[in-house]
DNA sequence: TGCAGTCTCCTTACGCCATAAAGTAATGTT
DNA sequence: AACATTACTTTATGGCGTAAGGAGACTGCA
């Protein structure tokens, strides 16, 4: 479930997200009317609590209302509706993403990492995955992230062409990577079965359903009984083994093209 | 809004992807009752031809059935619930992909066809990129296509490993970059906007809303004048073209990365 | 002090969604 | 001819976002 911005009016939408008067925790002038018990900022605090808790399927006007104590309705008055105030949770939890790498060890070790704070920021917040990028929410914090990577990219005096797409791959990667935990732990809580329980029983009804298959897919079958990631903690599961380690290779392999294209430009 | 695998019984989830009895158009031996109008392939189909025309998110049971002449409910006769049929229609249209690549001009053109080929699969049925990658489908097309990028990549002669992860680099890479396409298209579909008109109207009102803005994020403002891609078609929206480009010289980045690790292994 | 205007928050309602349950009618087998 | 089985429908349940309208709280002005 990919959540669109919102879409309602510009103007709305970006004072919200850029909201300075005081920002966080001042009120501003009251006019007439009863005193707000609320405020935007604890309305997107809600959402963040019930998005971490329960995931964005779980996201609804309902639960956030509820968890403040009030109807759905009564959030419309401090937010335009669900896709603005998904903007505001996204752009609100990229503020926990550093500002700045240290570049004294290269930029190599500093894109490192930024690889790994993202890892660990999109664990920390499954729910930012399914943000749509494509009309990006284009809040203060997705710029200070964006900066951040500028800055350590800016270090490799890549051409600014190239240096535009080699944002792109790493975040591409990145996202793929760290998404494919999020969803496996998304399906395991949703499901109540672990990934532990569920490959064996598919698998076993594979074997049923098509006797053929060592036949058909040879390298499938090698590769699967070979080159496993090493069981180093046993409380991780299988497939969040894999995941991580296709994350530290395939950093590594990413990060070699990119030092190959320093090399070229040199 | 990622969709998860049909989460019912294995056994008859498999059985019907796996379905060989005579495979497509074929009806099996009747008992009593009235004579099935459809079958699980003809509503695999109608689903396929919503989702493909108007989205993941207006793949509904009521919509299907309408577009057979019947209701939701009638659905549940061929196939156990959304989820399934989701499964049903991502292995169907995986029957696209090829099979095989030609491995006689080397690994690095098999692969940079093979993303060719995904790239553009991914843009002719969009929704797939909403099939959550967690609980993979297994079935027989998805692994069918594995098999063939396989094939590719062990002309590399890496470890089994290092292949493992680079199947996983690869394939989120080109998730990524694809996705970056699709969305924006479904944004402009479902909001009447495109982005040629969007982008403008926002980034004036950043202007107003964040008058520093040049000061706080320098680097970000100097790349969005320098670098941008060529303009080569002027039908092609300008996220587009961008987009196109990651990908291209992103996949440039990725193979030379896999390059250093096949001459690293030798 | 009183009242007008404004604001928060509520209830109700609408039209979507997946799907459970139960009913109707058609068909094959005995 | 009776019965079991099946395709498909109608109806209902409990979710969703949010439009509309109303109740009561509060400020600012007369």
């Amino acid at each position: 479930m990919v959540v669109f911005a919102g879409q309602g009016d510009p103007r709305r939408s970006m004072a919200l997200l850029w909201r300075t008067e005081g920002g966080r925790g001042t009120d501003a002038k009251r006019g007439p009317g009863p005193r707000p018990a609320l405020s935007v900022d604890v309305v997107v605090d809600a959402g963040i609590a019930v998005a971490d808790a329960e995931g964005m399927a779980a996201l609804s006007m309902r639960a956030v209302g509820e968890r403040l104590g009030r109807t759905a309705m009564a959030l419309y008055t401090y937010v335009p509706g669900k896709g603005e105030l998904v903007d505001l949770m996204y752009d609100q939890v990229l503020a926990e993403l550093p500002a700045d790498y240290d570049l004294t060890a290269g930029w190599r070790a500093a894109l490192t990492s930024w690889a790994e704070d993202t890892w660990a920021f999109s664990l920390r917040h499954p729910w930012v995955l399914q943000v749509s990028q494509a009309r990006p929410v284009l809040g203060p914090n997705e710029y200070r992230a964006m900066e951040a990577l500028l800055r350590v990219l800016y270090a490799t005096e890549l051409s600014p062409a190239v240096l535009r797409r080699v944002v792109g791959t790493l975040t591409h990667f990145v996202r793929g990577a760290v998404q494919t935990v999020a969803e496996s732990r998304l399906a395991a809580a949703s499901t109540g079965v672990s990934d532990e329980e569920w490959w064996p029983a598919r698998s076993g009804v594979l074997a049923e359903v098509a006797p053929d298959f060592a036949e058909r897919f040879p390298l499938l079958v090698g590769l699967e009984t070979e080159g496993a990631a090493p069981v180093t903690d046993d409380a991780v599961p299988y497939l969040e083994r894999e995941a991580r380690t296709t994350f530290e290779v395939g950093l590594g392999v990413v990060l070699d093209g990119i030092e190959a294209a320093v090399a070229r430009a040199r």
